[in-house]
RNA sequence: GGGAGAUUAGCUCAGUUGGUUAGAGCACCUGCCUUACAAGCAGGGGGUCACAGGUUCGAGUCCUAUAUCUCCCACCA
């Protein structure tokens, strides 16, 4: 016998070891059956998993589970990322926590501490998947950092070598000054700051004139090699070819004519500062400019300024300089400005704009072939909601060279050797003698990007990359397309001319009841096995699939997962009630249907019907609704009211455990814990376990539209005679003349004692609903409430009845608006019009 | 500077191709310990769907403009 209320923690207990212990998570790459795959989108082995990985994955389990039901071969293939600059930072920080240095511990030595990371943070995170009870075959991990994901990274980078995808240049790039690596664009985050532009007096060499020359950034003027006006400037045309003189450096610089000097912007002159602003680093190549780098890799002023800023850092440097200016008269004014600043998307701090030689992979002809696919129906990726094809799509258009290196330890290492000005890009170390390989490792996100079928065995032609490519899914925020799908997709299309997956799920974030992101300045942050442990996995995962539509932010609500955890209190009992009652019942009998068993079978087919549409759609919510609705409102709040009058017959025992067990299958998705529970229990199952029974089907056999009218009927009815009780403070035992004997409502509203067959003459109150008639008797002093109560409800239906004769006398509407519209608006019409005449009486 | 999304009940959100008088959960009011569940049951109140126009027999839904908020993208000196 069940508890009476229903346990969580007692639920949950050892089920997850049991369906791991069974295999029910593994694939099956030699079943016949349709494969589903889905790559699990690796987390991060820095952190522990946090409400937005909780959400993530819910999703996925539940187009898992509910696939393998459906009769698919389900794959969900785990792993975790290595993170490359995000874990090299927080070991570097434990290793100096412990007053180790890096350099001085050395590469090997780092990389093993890396790994005793990993490994620790491995064990923390599958701990995590296991509470929230999701199906992954752990059989088939992977860590972006393994074996053969090395391998796939090696073959991807020569390859692309050889075919001049990748190449090395000296260009450009976004320097992160604290973790002394390039960034990629993605990996900059722009924020306002308060700034200033400050007007700079630049003389023109020999003559008292000078430039007005507008910057945010003084302490850059070292590296200044021209100054830049527009060809078509009047103001200044007379300057071009002419030198102006470098303030504190006093050297001459060059004017010189660009496109990128801007007339309407600033004061129309730029200094142009080619080693130090992507900007005027074109314009350098342009003019053939010096480009002089001003910065050590901290982005301290190095050796090219004058000694006294030397070491300073960029701030230090800019108090410094404009000082100075001032002192010299050079400073013309400081005009307060608010602008945006790029910034390290891991370490925060102010990205430096530096000249370096890193590896790129040339993206034009790999993102226009995206676009290519993205045309064809059957080839593209599809996404939910499909507006987020346009961010994958806006970013194919306007990308750029992908910068690659990062000047980390952690991580792929670049397979490039080099012996003097030689250069040996291959899958294995040259083996004479003499060769250097690249100290730089890859982005992360380089390996990440091959994950849909590096995972599955490529570049071997394994029979998992057979069977699982392309994926069947891909789910994940849309904060990370630009980082990772898109990534994927173009390696997808490129390394084996499919794209990685057909759909793309893709989530919104998740925020706090204010609807500020979770951060940890704010401490606002939710640990979601907190949750876990207060209200069980079951609760959790139903209120985060089901909360919000495909593709919105989430703003967090406790009180929800609360609510949630009534509802699975609400089907425990409901199948406690049809446990206890169907004692003994060995096989379905479904003689003998009476109405009520027909109705709920209808409705039943009606909700796996629309469940099932929902859920291939990916739309939980409405899955869940569908579901909540029928499970309270027909099945707990009517059909086993209706049953307990009758709870003896074999088939209203067959009808309570057949729905219920639809109920569980249906649920079980969302709720595999307790839903796992009440299967065990049950007298007639498919399977040993819910996890692998079969998904209700869609059985027109069980649609009995008569009935099913009949049985709304009697519960409108049944309805409309509560509220007239209620609202009219009617006492239980008034008299009651009705004009059916029918058994429901009879024993619905109590009424076997009451009933008479004469009318008395006193007060009465009427009850109609389609053919069902009722008359209470109850003497009671009228109110003045009761009169304005009557007032009301008489005005109100004169109004529609109005509006409705208005509506049905517009011959473009009874001509235009579809038969069945119109035939309905007539019905109600009339039906109105004698609930009147029963009001006027 | 572009682009996307949001704006519906006190709160959090649904609302499919335009079709009766716009829904849910929570909160609120009234009455009930009716032997599955008081974390429950029965009943109820509450919205001129941000704003102004337009198309249509009919608009929360389609079109145009406006306002506020959020996010993404972009080399603004």
């Amino acid at each position: 016998m069940l508890d009476t209320k229903y346990d969580h923690n007692s639920v949950e207990e050892g089920k997850y070891e049991k369906w791991l212990n069974n295999g029910y998570f593994k694939c099956d790459e030699n079943s016949s059956k349709p494969p589903f795959c889905i790559v699990l989108p690796p987390p991060n082995v820095t952190g522990v998993l946090h409400l937005g990985h909780a959400w993530d994955v819910t999703l996925q389990d539940i187009i898992i589970r509910y696939k393998k039901m459906e009769g698919y071969d389900s794959f969900w293939l785990p792993g975790m990322d290595h993170a490359a600059i995000a874990t090299e930072a927080k070991v570097v920080k434990r290793l100096k926590d412990k007053g180790i240095d890096k350099y001085e511990y050395g590469r090997e030595k780092f990389l093993e501490a890396c790994w005793d990371w990993t490994h620790e943070h491995g064990d923390i995170i599958r701990k995590q998947w296991a509470k929230m009870g999701i199906a992954l075959d752990y059989t088939k991990e992977r860590f972006t950092l393994d074996e053969g994901l090395s391998k796939a990274v090696r073959k991807v980078f020569v390859d692309y070598y050889n075919e001049g995808l990748i190449y090395r240049g000296e260009k450009i790039i976004n320097w992160d000054p604290a973790a002394e690596t390039a960034l990629s664009n993605e990996e900059v985050i722009y924020s306002e700051e308060k700034s200033a532009f400050y007007h700079l007096k630049y003389m023109v060499e020999g003559t008292d004139e000078y430039l007005d020359v507008a910057t945010t950034r003084p302490e850059t003027l070292f590296g200044d090699t021209a100054v830049a006006v527009n060809e078509n400037d009047a103001r200044y045309q007379k300057y071009i070819g002419k030198n102006v003189i470098l303030p504190i450096m006093n050297k001459p610089i060059p004017v010189i004519a660009d496109e990128h000097a801007d007339m309407e912007k600033g004061t129309g002159v730029v200094k142009i500062t080619p080693a130090h602003d992507p900007n005027d680093f074109e314009v350098g190549n342009r003019h053939n400019l010096e480009r002089i780098c001003i910065m050590n890799d901290d982005a301290t002023m190095n050796e090219n300024v004058p000694e006294k800023y030397r070491g300073m850092t960029r701030e230090d440097c800019r108090e410094a300089v404009l000082k100075d200016l001032e002192e010299a008269g050079l400073l013309l004014e400081v005009e307060p400005l608010v602008h945006e600043v790029g910034h390290s998307e891991r370490t925060g701090v102010m990205v430096e704009p530096m000249v370096k030689k890193q590896w790129f992979v040339k993206m034009r002809p790999l993102a226009d072939h995206v676009l290519e696919t993205q045309k064809k129906k059957d080839e593209k990726v599809n996404f939910v909601p499909a507006r987020y094809e346009k961010t994958m799509n806006h970013w194919m258009e306007i990308t750029y060279d992908w910068c690659i290196s990062r000047q980390l330890w952690w991580g792929h290492r670049i397979p490039a050797w080099y012996k003097g000005d030689e250069i040996y890009v291959g899958m294995e170390a040259p083996s004479e003698e003499g060769w250097v390989q690249d100290n730089d490792v890859l982005d992360t996100w380089f390996s990440s990007a091959l994950w849909p079928f590096a995972t599955l065995g490529w570049p071997d032609n394994t029979k998992l990359l057979e069977k699982y490519y392309p994926n069947s899914v891909l789910v994940t925020g849309y904060d990370i397309i630009p980082f990772w799908v898109n990534r994927m997709t173009f390696q997808g299309e490129k390394l084996l001319g499919k794209r990685p997956f057909k759909d793309c799920l893709i989530h919104g974030l998740i925020r706090d009841k204010q609807g500020r992101k979770f951060s940890k300045s704010l401490g606002n942050g939710i640990d979601p096995f907190d949750m876990v442990s207060l209200y069980g996995a079951d609760a959790l995962r139903y209120y985060l699939a089901t909360d919000v539509a495909p593709g919105t932010d989430m703003r967090f609500d406790e009180e929800k997962i609360k609510s949630t955890w009534n509802y699975i209190n609400k089907i425990w009992n409901a199948s406690r009630f049809t446990l206890m009652n169907i004692e003994g019942l060995k096989e379905y009998t479904f003689d003998n249907l009476t109405s009520e068993d027909k109705w709920i079978l209808s409705e039943y087919e009606k909700c796996i019907h629309d469940t099932k549409k929902f859920m291939d759609k990916y739309e939980f919510n409405n899955a869940g609704n569908i579901i909540y609705e029928f499970t309270w409102d027909k099945f707990c709040s009517n059909y086993i009211e209706f049953a307990k009058f009758n709870s003896d017959s074999l088939t209203t025992k067959s009808v309570l455990c057949y729905v219920l067990t639809g109920i569980l299958k249906m649920l079980h998705p969302f709720m595999p814990y307790v839903t796992e529970e009440i299967y065990g229990m049950l007298p007639i199952k498919d399977a040993e376990s819910i996890m692998i029974s079969t998904y209700p089907e869609y059985d027109k056999k069980f649609i009995f539209k008569d009935d099913a009218k009949l049985v709304d009927d009697k519960i409108e009815f049944i309805k409309a005679f509560r509220n007239v009780k209620t609202e009219n403070n009617i006492p239980k035992d008034a008299k009651v003349m009705i004009n059916t004997d029918d058994e429901i409502i009879i024993k619905m509203l109590k009424l076997q004692d009451v009933i008479i067959t004469k009318p008395l003459d006193i007060k009465s109150y009427n009850v109609k609903y389609s053919s069902y008639e009722a008359t209470i008797f109850y003497q009671k002093e009228e109110t003045e409430e009761d009169k304005m109560l009557l007032e009301k409800q008489i005005s109100d239906l004169k109004a529609s009845i109005e509006r409705r004769e208005k509506l049905l006398s517009n011959e473009n509407y009874v001509n235009k608006a579809p038969a069945n519209i119109v035939e309905a608006d007539r019905q109600k019409l009339e039906e109105e019009k004698a609930k009147l005449e029963l009001l006027l009486k």
